[in-house]
Formats: C-alpha cells, sequence, structure tokens
DNA sequence: TATTGAATCTGCATATTCGCACAATACTTT
DNA sequence: AAAGTATTGTGCGAATATGCAGATTCAATA
C-alpha cells in the first residue's frame, strides 16, 4: 500500500467530490480518481460508492477514515516540527525577481502567501542584477536564464513564452493597412529591426525605444505601434491583446534560485514550496497560450 | 511532504544501509537515497549522517522515527484489517501457467510464497487450456498472449524471450561444420523450417519433432541438434547453453489475469501482490540477456 | 420528455520517476 | 602497502505517473 494514497483518501472523504478534493491538493482531478482506484485495488474493498454527483463514503471506508486521519495526525505533528509552529512562523524573506515578472506573475502569489503567514514579511527587489544568495542580499531569486550557478540549487519553473501585443483601437486603425504604415517599439539596444520584426512585420518602421519593459507594454497601450512582451506582462497590462502565437527561446526559462544550505529557514522551504506550486499552476501564462486560444480567454473575460 | 518517503525512512533507519533497506523494500537503491534525500528536502533538516559504511540516524532523524512508527503502526493496522488476520491466511489458491513456466518460473516463486503462508494451499494446474476464471475453475491464470479478454482484469509482466539453445558438447562436435550436417528439433506442427531456423541456420535439417516444450529441451540437452526455447525454460535446463541472443515476438506477453471481482479473498489478493512482485524481479530472466551476458553469467555460477 | 449541467471515465502527449551500469570512496584483509 | 569488499553517488534510457481534452454518465429541471 502507498501511504501516500491516504492523504488523497481523506480528502476526497471530506470534499466528497474528486474534483473539488483535486483542487485542494493541486492535482488534476484524474489522479485523484486514479489513486483512489489504486487504494481500493490494494486494499481490494471499494472505499467509495460512485455517484454522478460525487463520491460516497462505503462502510469499509468509513473504517478508513479513522485509521488516515490519525496518520493524517501524525503526518501533521511531524510537519509543525520542522515548518516550525504552523502557521505563525515569523522572519523576512528577501526575493528578487524580474520587475516585469515581479509586476505580473508574483504580485497575487506573494500576496497570498502574506495571507497564509501574517507575520512573515516578504521584501521584495525588482531587477535583473546579480545579487549575492551566498551574502543574503536575497534569500531567493528568480531569474530567466540558461543554466544557473553550480552553487545554487535551481527548480526549473518552466520556459518563457514572448509573443506580440498591440492595442486593439490601434489594430482597428491599422486594419488593411501595409506594414510601411505600421510601427514597432523595441530596446534602445536594437540597432536594427530584431527577428520577431522581420518575421511579424517585414518592413514596418521603429516608432519608439525605450530601455525598460514596463514602459514599452505602455506605449504598445497607448496605440503607439507592435511590441514584443513577455506572455505574463502582455497579458497583465490593460489596452493590449496578443497579436502573435508565444515564442519560446531556447536558454530562456524561469528559474527559482536558493543557496543550497540544508539549514535554511522554515519560512524559506515555506515560500518556496508555496511559490513554486503557485508558479507551475501558472505556467500556461508563463509559457503564453496560442493566439486563438487566448483571444477567447480574452472573450470569455 | 510524501507519506509514503516515511516508509522509505522507517527502512533505512532499521537497516542502517541503503542497499539493505532497498532490498528489504523491493526496489532499487538509489531509489532509496533519492527518496530519503527529498524528505529531508521537504523537512529541511538532515536525517541521517551519511558514512562509507552506511547511514547513521541524526538527532532530527531520531526524533522522526518516533512520528513514523506510529504512522506506521496504523497503516499495518489498515492493511490487517483487509488483507485478513496477518500470515495466518488460510484457505486454496487454484493457479494455472504453461507447463514450461510452471516448472522454471513459478516453481521458486511458489515455494517462497507457501513457507510465508503455510496454511494457504497452492493448487496448480500446467497447460495452455482455456479455463474459467468466472467458474472458480481457477483464481489466476499466467498466460503468454496478446491481449487477455476484457473481462478479466490483466497485469501485464512483460515480454517473453527466446533464444536457440544447445548442449555444449554437441557445439564443440559441429565446431566448423557446414549447416547442412547440423539439425533443429521443432513442433510437430512445424510443416517447413521456421523462421528462426532460417536466419540463425540456414538450409539445417530437422531432426527431431515434439509437441511438447518439455521434450524438445531435453532432446536438445541429449546433443540432438539446435532448439528454440523459451528463456526461463533454457536457463532452467541442465545440460543447454544459450546460443543466440534471445528474441521477442510481438504479442507474446506474459500476463497475470483473474477475474475483475473486487472482493476478491485476501489469500488471492496476498498471492496476486507476491507473484507480481517476484515476477518483475524475474523480468531479465523472463525477457532473456544478450548472449554475451549469458554466457559470462554462466561461466560465473 | 428533452435539455442542461456537473460530475466521473478513457486515449494520448508529456513530465516525472525509477532502475541499471558505472564511478567514486572508505574500510578491511592479506 | 595493496588488493578486495561493501557502500553511496551520478548519467542516461526506459517504465510509470500525470495532465489535458473529449466522451460519457446520470440527475435535476423546465
Amino acid at each position: 500500500m502507498n501511504w501516500d494514497d491516504l492523504k488523497y483518501f481523506l480528502a476526497v472523504a471530506r470534499c466528497g467530490v474528486v474534483s473539488t478534493a483535486a483542487k485542494s491538493l493541486g492535482v488534476n482531478h484524474t489522479t485523484v480518481s486514479r489513486r483512489i482506484s489504486a487504494l481500493e485495488e490494494k486494499l481490494g474493498s471499494r472505499l467509495f460508492e460512485r455517484g454522478p454527483n460525487g463520491f460516497r463514503l462505503s462502510l469499509a471506508g468509513e473504517e478508513v477514515v479513522e485509521l488516515a486521519e490519525k496518520m493524517e495526525a501524525q503526518a501533521s505533528k511531524l510537519d509543525r516540527h520542522f515548518q516550525g509552529r504552523d502557521k505563525s512562523l515569523t522572519g523576512v524573506i528577501r526575493i528578487t525577481a524580474p520587475q516585469t515578472l515581479l509586476l505580473t506573475l508574483f504580485a497575487d502569489i506573494i500576496g497570498d502567501f502574506a495571507k497564509l503567514y501574517p507575520d512573515i514579511r516578504v521584501e521584495c527587489h525588482a531587477g535583473d542584477e546579480v545579487v549575492s544568495l551566498a551574502r543574503r542580499e536575497a534569500d531567493i531569486a528568480f531569474r530567466v536564464t540558461d543554466t544557473p550557478q553550480d552553487s545554487l540549487i535551481g527548480r526549473r519553473i518552466g520556459a518563457m513564452g514572448y509573443a506580440v501585443f498591440a492595442a486593439p483601437d490601434y489594430l482597428t486603425r491599422m486594419e488593411g493597412r501595409p506594414m510601411s504604415e505600421r510601427g514597432w517599439i523595441g530596446w534602445f539596444t536594437d540597432r536594427t529591426a530584431p527577428t520577431w520584426v522581420e518575421e511579424f512585420m517585414p518592413g514596418a518602421p521603429c516608432v519608439a525605444r525605450t530601455n525598460e519593459a514596463m514602459s514599452k507594454a505602455a506605449f504598445a497601450a497607448q496605440g503607439m505601434g507592435y511590441a514584443l512582451l513577455g506572455c505574463p506582462m502582455g497579458a497583465a497590462t490593460p489596452g493590449v491583446v496578443q497579436v502573435s502565437d508565444p515564442q519560446t527561446y531556447p536558454g530562456f526559462d524561469l528559474w527559482m534560485l536558493t543557496h543550497q544550505d540544508m539549514r535554511s529557514t522554515a519560512r524559506l522551504r515555506v515560500f518556496k514550496d508555496f511559490a513554486y506550486n503557485a508558479l507551475k499552476q501558472k505556467r500556461k501564462l508563463i509559457a503564453g497560450v496560442p493566439l486563438e486560444s487566448a483571444l477567447l480567454e480574452r472573450a470569455e473575460a
């Protein structure tokens, strides 16, 4: 028997429905369903009566609940012992992330975390500069990079997606016009039209430059032209819509980096787990979605 | 935290060495090592001091042992509740398997099982005939087949391997002789030289026929010629050595079949688990090993 | 009775985990 | 001292589990 399956069992026993239980566990409902089946198979007894409006505990299931709850009590004792005293963790966590991501991707994650752990203060540093994790200038760094340093423990979140965005009214204005009349917004460092322009709007002139992503998005929202934005940023910017499929570039992956010290504090472990899970659920936002689905999702909202 | 990891933790805590713990759990030692690391990572504390002669519990580890043991107590209570009363299961289990496999593959498995559960009597039926699991002519059927019937629950063990075998003294006798002087041993039903003969010894004549695999092996052991045998059979037959790489044929998979009754008895569940795990550990024997390794293993023995 | 809706079940692509073989290391024995 | 033995750690192919999307089932409602 897989002890971990009892965790899934308890969740379903409490929720009554697999889908809700799955949400509370942060996994897909098919996974929950399959692991319940596996547990039943191992024990050789149906634990739930399957109905169209959920799972109802069978007689055998009722008996399992008690034992499983005792196991849970031990497990959470263990958790508390190591994770610190429950939700009453205190202290400061310093994180650093690229500005665009901090605002568009981490804002609500950090907000949710703060609600759960009100006594932990999260200090943020927005920027791409190198900060020393060893010297505790930051505890956790989120970076878009190829391969992180060896001295750090890295967990790969996933590929970063980039897509072309523009303001809707700009698009209607440009309807049918030739590329030469449309404009793109780029970096100061772009000496010549970047690749995405060549592919998406060859021959179009540059209408604005900036050294900072937020203003790039702002210019686009003002209807000045097309801009290549990170998908999370584009999705979070009011006044722009996605007009190209998202593109991922090899080596442009989002990583969560921490110092390789096993004795890191409880609050750090808790945050790492929390952030990693939250980001995993947002990986579609991070990598971007194909143009069609993006417009569809927008239409629904 | 993954509750199941505590099972691994306890095993290592008791054995003191990862390799031994792995053996007792029936998994690879790297798996144990990795899951311990994962647990330590989640708890944020080293549970063992790694030494060249094993793992020694750390202070933190000592504390975990107590809690984990309480969880184990609950888990085994659950097991006992469903699996029947421990090792004191009684009754009869009827299994059926192809004769060659029953003798070469299942003999020791059934023997080991009988030692563990002395009050369960295992009745065997050797043969390939269709037996009705629904009518309890047998409880468990092992079959080499393509796709098992829908009404049965099947667990795939793995591909069956077949290789050419011959007696060592026959081989020395034939050293350097042309194929036309060598002979192959086949089935009564072989109207013409089967594929393996065409590939392995084209032009060779048939020297013996039989309708039954044991005698095929016996003929080969008598130095009558080459024979294609199932790898478990060839490995178990004294007097023959493997002389070709093993070949697997699509659809020739070994399956364990049982009736799809969830309320099957405790002794059946126990046997199914036991047999499945034992067979998994023998999958190299079942699928066969490349010629080189086969000779090497033989040389060691 | 037909329709809507919420739930669970299957086929397939993907991501993760596992096992194997080899390497590295320390301890024991000759 | 040097070879032998037993242990844990790493790279890579394969087995397994997971997630997603569509199909399906069943009950409630109009």
